[in-house]
RNA sequence: CGCGGGGUAGAGCAACCAGGCAGCUCGCAGGGCCCAUAACCCUGAGGUUCUCGGUUCAAAUCCGAGCCCCGCAA
């Protein structure tokens, strides 16, 4: 049996872990995650999803706040990395016997960083996929051991194509691990020249710029939904709009207009899009509907 | 005690600051108009104004305490 040890923090690293136990083919030595943080409005403190799954299947886990001298307690045949989120040291990567595997969600080396699956969407690309790949000191650099395409939904929000994703990506890694270790597989170098690079994404990124045409406004919507979501200002106040579509209506540029008990705002060149659910700072959620019957003056 | 908005009819909002019959847009029920309608006209039902206490002749409104929802921030 391969023995592993797994580093992952993220939500979407908790699917491919819970599938790497499941597959029964590997000896899970430690489980690496990021420390228990505070979470939300009242700050609860909150595990990771992946800590908790190994604390249901009694697998030891390590929590620290920083890999600088940090030692791995133990030596696997291969550390697997799925979105940890910290970047790991040299030492720590070379320290097991096959080296470490990462798994990254998009066709690299298109796409390396910190927000592939958002970033595909909201560039508006066709395809996207998985790659399993050998790390080395630069982020998503490594050498590729396989890869796989995904078909992106042009409806799709990032929720929905992560769904299909995690999956998809747990496959290969459980097929791709044990036949490279076995020595069936020759690593292949990235074509680097090609690399594309998308960064860390952050609320201020949901902002809208209504200049932007329409099906460029509704990239930036299924990118980010369901975080950090898209938002424009209103009558002084930050507005989520949480479902919208586009629209063949000819409304005014950047301008929140009602007509016939439905809700467009205008985009650039002359489109629109329709926003059917929508949320006003301090407010709870609502329909078009109901914000235009409550807002009516202003509209 | 991180900052801020809010809780009023089934939904969304107004009235609160300067206390005095709780209103608007929808929805719902009934009726009318129409070839017909989610359109239009008329009528109607539906409220412990989040809870508890205080001030007052009088509290949705002012004061105090509590519960709940949400936007930032992390």
């Amino acid at each position: 049996m391969i023995s592993i040890v797994f580093f992952g923090s993220h939500q979407f690293s908790t699917p491919i872990f819970q599938k790497i136990i499941d597959s029964g083919l590997f000896d899970i030595k430690l489980v690496v995650t990021q420390p228990d943080r505070p979470v939300g409005r009242k700050q609860e403190i909150q595990m990771t999803g992946v800590k908790m799954l190994a604390l249901k299947y009694n697998i030891p886990v390590e929590q620290p706040a920083t890999l600088k001298n940090y030692v791995l307690p133990v030596t696997a045949d291969v550390n697997i990395v799925c979105k940890y989120g910290l970047i790991i040291p040299e030492s720590i990567l070379n320290s097991a016997k096959f080296g470490s595997i990462n798994t990254h969600a998009s066709l690299l080396p298109k796409y390396r960083g910190a927000s592939p699956i958002q970033s595909v969407l909201i560039n508006g690309e066709k395809e996207t996929g998985s790659t399993i790949m050998l790390m080395d000191k630069e982020m998503d650099h490594g050498p590729i051991l396989s890869q796989e395409t995904l078909a992106i939904d042009p409806n799709e929000n990032c929720f929905e194509l992560s769904e299909r994703l995690a999956p998809l990506e747990a496959e290969l890694l459980i097929k791709t691990v044990p036949d490279f270790v076995a020595g069936k597989i020759s690593p292949q170098e990235q074509n680097h020249v090609a690399a594309t690079f998308c960064k860390e994404l952050t609320r201020d990124d949901g902002k809208i710029d209504w200049t932007k045409t329409a099906i460029g406004i509704y990239n930036l919507y299924r990118g980010l939904t369901p975080w950090p979501g898209i938002w424009t200002t209103w009558q002084e106040k930050r507005l989520k709009l949480l479902k919208i579509g586009l629209s063949e209506s000819s409304v005014p540029e950047g301008k929140l207009t009602a007509v016939d008990g439905r809700l467009f705002m205008g985009c650039g060149e002359n489109t629109a899009i329709e926003i059917f659910e929508l949320q006003l700072e301090g407010k709870n959620a609502i329909d078009a509907r109901g914000f235009i019957n409550g807002f009516k003056n202003l509209l």
